[in-house]
This record gives structure tokens, C-alpha cells and sequence, in this order.
DNA sequence: AATGAATGAGAATTCATTCAT
DNA sequence: CATGAATGAATTCTCATTCAT
């Protein structure tokens, strides 16, 4: 092997770097607005480098789209749509789904993005709008769960749950950059209000 | 100076023309992508011409997305805030914004980019913001009134009411180009959930 | 018309102008070699200007190369193939292509790039070769009137007439930049020996 | 220093597989279009082993044009100018020349390119020209001595062997790949005329 | 000696804006 | 006022060459 594992680890985190100031750029200011050179300023390594590891600037958009998808769209999933206790589930659901939205604040304009100009930038729309579609029926299933069990109204499920990740998305075109947590968990009350809670 | 009125006419129609297909493309895609070539070509007007109306593509934009709002704020507004019978003037102003949000795409898309990308169209965002303040308090009010008369839960309402409109634009994110008015009323009720109304 | 008259003529000028330049550098330097920066340069136009007339380099070079041949292969093709005393009108027709080739030094030095390079410049060597082929049978006519005169001796008439071709662009080739007439035509002689004309 | 004969062998080797795949590369795409890396690829070494044994492209190039110069140049020249017989030799050596420019296709277009370029391949056309003196020279005395001898009209010897070179230079331009030998094998009826061999 | 990652100079092309007609 | 040619700054991408491993 011509490549030392050292050299090797090395450019990983090189391309990691340059995919993580591309990300920040690109949530920022926008697909043309973000040049290849400021990313490779950002990224501290050579113009040059960036083509390197990302053969257009095409690819590194694409890339900066879909590979955080992977990551956030686990710890989204992470719940358990069979619970015994539906409701109990479901307000800890979305409790963590406020969370992360918290957070990932840079990669979510991006998603925005990706989304309000989903004619030109269709290849990652679709990816995107599969993942949707997974999210929703997950959820869908544990709001079935329940309705059966009477701790939630008979609302149309799929309306419902729609309305829920609009809620998600619109939050955080709304709240901007907010980055205090304290104040995103105080949404949740008002979240779960859209899956019809039965009084208790 | 002499300036006969229907050359007045005349010019004021081409301005609109102008704005109109302006707002299409920069919602469809982008400010980099809508050139002012491509925005003179849709409004069959010369290239030059686009510059008789518009000093810069900047201030195009800023046309773009300022001049509409006027009109649609007018639109969003119209609810009795102070209306006797609070849950029912909710009911019926969700319904007219759901309504609005449907049929306002192209420009709302361009709003999303706008709120976005806040940096990058600081002065945009500012104006809609001040709107979406305005927006908010008008609907606080009925929402508190509506508290008052114990038909909706006590629920926080600077909360409940940032949830309102976070949905709305986050329906209008997630419904892409869905044009049909029936389906999104369908999403009434999910709406009118987030305020808590009292079971009855 | 929005285009005045004495406008247009100025533009047909600034584009001629463009042409001559790109011919020249082109043939000189080669394609690569050859910057639209320098073609602006060698033409005393900006830069963007080269592009108002000519959409793209590929499209430049093809003019470059087309423009030039609908000219010259009249000039060529200026002979009378059943003319009543063929050999007569072949010596006529070798001086003036030995005098043309002699002239349109810089032009066929792009000719014999297109052709050394007919896999990279395919459209134009297309053209050209169907040019040469014209030319080459108007000249088998010729040819033929002569022999069956008894004026010249029965060589086929395909090989003698594609030596006679390749002769004047070997000419061209080999003698580089040679400007001199006077010079090139001593070489009819040479060239009518390929017809084997009969001793008299 | 240390190496063996063995390595000395297989980087012989490996310096002839990337000058004959650079002759290759360089002939059909020319200079510009020719990367080190494709070279690279075609020879089956990596990357910076070209520049291993040739420190620049530069260099790459010159080598591509002279290296087969040596070996070509003594075929052309394998011919008796002082043979008892030259008209008989003189179509022994006409027959020669035609099959090897038939055969040697590939660096043939290498060739007219620098010769076609000569202002940007300065130094290998002037090797080049260098042999094609050598070799008119040669072949005028064979000429001379046909004309002393009564075989071949008095034609000016200097015209009528640039004649003959420019032929043969001609065909490979206007043949293109043309790489059937008989087929080229036709053309020497044609060149001998060139000569002004008399009628017997 | 072999490899291929890193670098940055250079080239084509786009496009907002200016301005003469 | 309308038109569209002229301009050149800015951007993406290519590729020879260097150099650490």
C-alpha cells in the first residue's frame, strides 16, 4: 500500500474539515455566495485541495447535504414507535426531536434551503423528501398506537403528523439562529398539542 | 415632466410586469441563478429596460420581496381580535390563513429564502420580521381573549402563537408546490389544536 | 429597428477584425496557446467583447476555420475543366494554386492543424474534407479531357490528382512561412510533372 | 551506485512504455490536450513516475519528436546515391519511403505539428529541419546522377526533391489513417513523375 | 525509485452595470 | 424612455510541478 495509515487519517479529517466549513458557508450565505475559495480559507487548506477531495463544487454541495443526513436521521428515529406507554413515548419524541433542532441550527438552513429551491437543487430534494416520508410513518405508527389506547383524539394521522414536522421546520426558519435550548423545550407543550392529548 | 398619463399607464404596467416575473424566478431560483437577462426575457421587456424600473438587481429584489407584502399583510390581519366569540373568529382566521399560505407559493418560497438566508438579505429580513411581530401580537390577543372565556387551555401564548406561525411556514415548506386549496384545509384542525381549544 | 445603420457596420468590423486576429494567433500558436485574452488583445477589444460575437472559443476556432474556406474554395475551383485545351488549362490552374497557396500562408496552417488533428477538431475536418473532395473531382475532370486528348499520359486519375493535392499542402507545410512567390512558383514545374504531361 | 542490471532493464522498460504511449497521445490530441496524467494512465505507471524520467512535459514532448527521429531518419536514408543505376534505385527508394510513411502514421502527425507550430516547437522543428536537409541532399545526388546519366529530365534538382519530400509529407496530412500499404503503395507512379523519369 | 496529495497559476465563461445611439 | 453592445471583475475548474512518505 502506497498510503501510510498515519497519511491516511490525516486525510480524513482534511476532508472532514473542508465538509464541515462547507456546510457553515453554505447555510450561510448560499450555494453561489459560498466560493470554493472561501471555503478553502475557512478550511485553511489550498484552493486546489478542496478539488482534491471534492471533484466540483457540485459535489462538495451534495456531500455537505447528504452526509450529516445519516447521522441526524438515526438519532431522529431513535424511539420506539411500539411503546407500551404511546403518549409517555411521544412527549419524549418530541422532546429530543426539539432538542436536536436545537442544535443542528447550520445544517437545517441548509435543509431549508435544499427545500425552498427544490427545482434546483432536486438530486438532494429527493433524498431529502425520502427521509420525510420514513420520519412520518414511524411517527404515524406510535400516534395510531395512541389513538387505540385513548390518550390521544382521533385526529387523521397523517395530517397530523405532517403538521408536526412543519411545526419542526418552521421553528427553526422562524427562530433563526436561537441557539439557547432552555428556550426551544419550552415549545414542546404547544408540539404536543397538535397530537391531541386527552385530558387528564 | 411631459409625461402623458397614458404613457404613465403604460410604464406603471411594464414596472409590474417586471416585478411579477421577478418574484417567480428569484422564488423559483434563487438570487444568483435569476439573472436580469432572464427576468427581462419572462417580462418581454430589453434587457436595459429591467434598469429604467430597477436601479440594481438588489433593489429589484428588495422590490420583490417588500411590495407584495403590503398586500398580504393587509390579508393576514383581517380578524376581529377582539371578536365576542374568540374561538370561533380563531377557527375562522386559521381557515383564511391556511387559505392565503395556499394559494401565495412563489412568494412565500421567496420569504423562506429570505429568512433563510438572514445575513446574506439582512435588510429583507428585518422588514419581515417587524411583520411577523405585528402578526404575532394581533394574535395573542385573541388568544388571550379566548383564555379569558375558558375556551382555549391556559396555555403560554407567546409560545402557542410562535408555533402557529412557525406551522404555517413550515407547511409551506414541506407542501413544496401542492396547489390544492382542499388538501390544505385539511390541516385546519391540526392547526387549531396548537391553541388548546377546550373540549366541548 | 433599435440598430442603426452605420452600427451594424462598425460590428461587422469589430467581428472581422476579431476573426483576422483569431486566424492568425490561432494558426500560429495552436488552440490551446491561443487565450481569448489575447484575441481580445491582438484585436483592440475588451475582453467580454469576444464573447458578444462569438458564444465560446469552440465557436470562434469553427469560424475561424469555416469562414475563411468558402472564399478560398472559390478561388480554387476558378477553372474551366472542359476547357477546349486542357494541359493549357491545367498549367494555368497549377500557377494559380501554387500563387493562392503561396498567399494564404497563415489560413492553411490552421487547415493542416484541423486535418493532423481530425479527431479533436472533427465538425471542421468534416467540412473540409468534404471540400477536398470536391475539389479534387473537378480537377479528375480535367485530368481526364486531357488524356483522352493524348495530352497526358493514362496514370489513374484518382492517385495522380491526390498527389497533386497533397503536393501543394505538403508545399505549405514544408515551406513554412515562406512568403516569396517567386519562389513558389518554381515549383509548377514540378507539380505538372505529376499529371505526366507528353513530351513535345 | 547500487543498482542492478535487473532494475536497470525494467526502468528501461517502463522510460519506453511512457514515450511510446506520450507519441500516441501526443500525435492524435496534441500538446495541450495530452496531461501527464492520461500518459500516466495510458503507460500503466503512476503519476509522478513520469516525472521520474522526465523532469518536465516539456521534455516529454522533445523526446516523443526526436528519439524515433534516429531510427526513422536511417530508413529514409538507406539508399545507394551513387547506384549504378539511379533510376532503378530511385523507384527502389521512392517504394521505401512510401511504405514507411504508411507505416509510421502515429509520429508522422507528431511531426506536422511541430512543423505546423513551428514557432511554438522551435527547437525540435529545428532538428527537423536539419534532417529534411540531409535528406534532399541525398537524394539530390541520386537526381544528378539520373539526369547526368540521360534517365530523368533536366529539372532543377532542388525544386523537384522538395517536390518529392512535400509529396510524401502531403499524403500522411491528406490520408489522415489511411493504413493500408497497398492502397499507399499506388501513390508511387505519381511520385516518380515528380522525377521526370524519360519515356522508354 | 515510486506514489499521489498539495499547490496555485491560468483559462473560459458569466453577468451586473454603464452608456452611446 | 428603450435598446443592447461594451466592459471587466469574479468564479469554477484544470493541470504541471513539487515534495513528503
Amino acid at each position: 500500500m502506497p498510503i501510510s495509515e498515519d497519511q491516511m487519517t490525516k486525510m480524513q479529517a482534511k476532508r472532514k474539515k473542508i465538509l464541515e466549513q462547507a456546510i457553515l458557508l453554505f447555510s450561510e450565505h448560499g450555494y453561489n455566495d459560498t466560493t470554493i475559495a472561501k471555503v478553502a480559507k475557512a478550511s485553511g487548506v489550498s484552493f486546489g485541495s478542496v478539488f482534491t477531495y471534492f471533484p466540483t463544487k457540485d459535489d462538495l454541495f451534495h456531500q455537505a447535504v447528504m452526509e450529516p443526513l445519516e447521522e441526524i436521521s438515526k438519532l431522529l428515529l431513535d424511539f420506539d414507535e411500539n411503546a407500551s406507554n404511546p403518549l409517555e413515548e411521544l412527549e419524549e419524541m418530541v422532546t429530543m426531536h426539539i432538542k436536536i433542532f436545537s442544535e443542528v441550527n447550520k445544517y437545517l438552513r441548509l435543509v431549508v434551503q435544499v427545500i425552498g429551491q427544490y427545482t434546483r437543487f432536486e438530486n438532494q430534494f429527493k433524498e431529502l423528501d425520502q427521509f420525510h416520508n420514513t420520519f412520518r410513518e414511524k411517527i404515524q405508527i406510535l400516534v395510531k398506537n395512541g389513538q387505540t389506547k385513548n390518550q390521544l383524539k382521533q385526529l387523521d394521522t397523517h395530517f397530523t403528523v405532517t403538521s408536526y414536522t412543519s411545526l419542526l421546520i418552521g421553528l427553526r426558519v422562524n427562530l433563526a439562529d436561537e441557539p439557547d435550548e432552555e428556550y426551544w423545550l419550552k415549545f414542546v407543550p404547544s408540539a404536543m398539542q397538535i397530537f391531541g392529548p386527552m385530558d387528564t
